[in-house]
DNA sequence: TATTGTTATACTCTATAACTATA
DNA sequence: TATAGTTATAGAGTATAACAATA
């Protein structure tokens, strides 16, 4: 590897494999539920804040509202989640969980956190912290500025 | 977040941020030479392994040999990449970059390399090492066992 | 028979932008 | 005018499987 001597750089390409296996691992630990990631992304973030409309739930997943719509199409295909009506604003949708939704998610999370807490489980608990840590750093050094 | 309580579940979950932020911003970084990511990956393989066959290619990437393919048609209509022959086995091809393709590589990589630095410049170099340690010990795990 | 590469299908996700209905 | 959501288009990536040529 000739130009490759920093260990910034080996560290950013470790980050890309290790997220693209634990990607794969996760994909196909979800589809026993009939989710992909995204899905599931959703799903938990309905889950944690009831109630938000679309632009927020775009606003958190870093997509646009566009992608978010038709995203929520395909979970409320599945019966998963409804749009309700804003009593403030005819314009926007409050997305909540159906039963079934709450069902799922509730059945799918610790399923899914058990899962990763085995997979990091090759780490200490006191690397796992570390590394927590040193991660929380890079996050917050991209939402302070944009390079 | 109610059931989130583990360092190894955060972790992982900042992990996901981390990539996603950083994955956007080498995406927009590389569009400047009408690079994808993934067809960015391949040049780069074929810049350190020139010669490989689609199949050693799909190994590398953890992509099916079917994936390779239409990667390596939609980047040969550009002119970066050729299959050549196998000299002992006539099913086979062997990738190689064009001059064109070596040309963009060899302006694409640095500037790719300096671009990834300065991201990872949030953490100093002795943290940089750290989180490069701690991600190749969980890649490691995942290829020892298949969980 | 097994393997390399090709082709075809189908789905998810993404970006982008025009469109509507409200505000 | 601006905003929330919708729709349409186009492209990339992925999985899967059937297929041809060759080993």
């Amino acid at each position: 590897m000739s130009g490759i001597r920093h260990a910034g750089l080996l560290a950013w390409l470790h980050l890309i494999k290790v997220n693209d296996k634990m990607q794969r691992k996760a994909t196909a630990q979800l589809a026993a539920y009939g989710l992909t990631l995204a899905q599931f992304d959703v799903l938990v973030q309905l889950h944690l804040a009831p109630g938000i409309t679309q632009q927020e739930l775009a606003e958190r997943m870093l997509v646009s509202k566009g992608n978010v719509c038709g995203l929520i199409d395909r979970i409320a295909a599945h019966g998963w989640v409804e749009r309700g009506c804003h009593p403030e604003d005819r314009r926007a949708n409050l997305l909540n969980l159906t039963a079934a939704g709450r069902e799922l998610i509730e059945e799918a999370l610790p399923a899914h956190e058990e899962f990763v807490q085995r997979q990091m489980a090759a780490l200490s608990d006191g690397d796992q912290r570390v590394l927590l840590a040193l991660l929380r750093e890079l996050d917050r050094s991209f939402s302070r500025c944009e390079h």
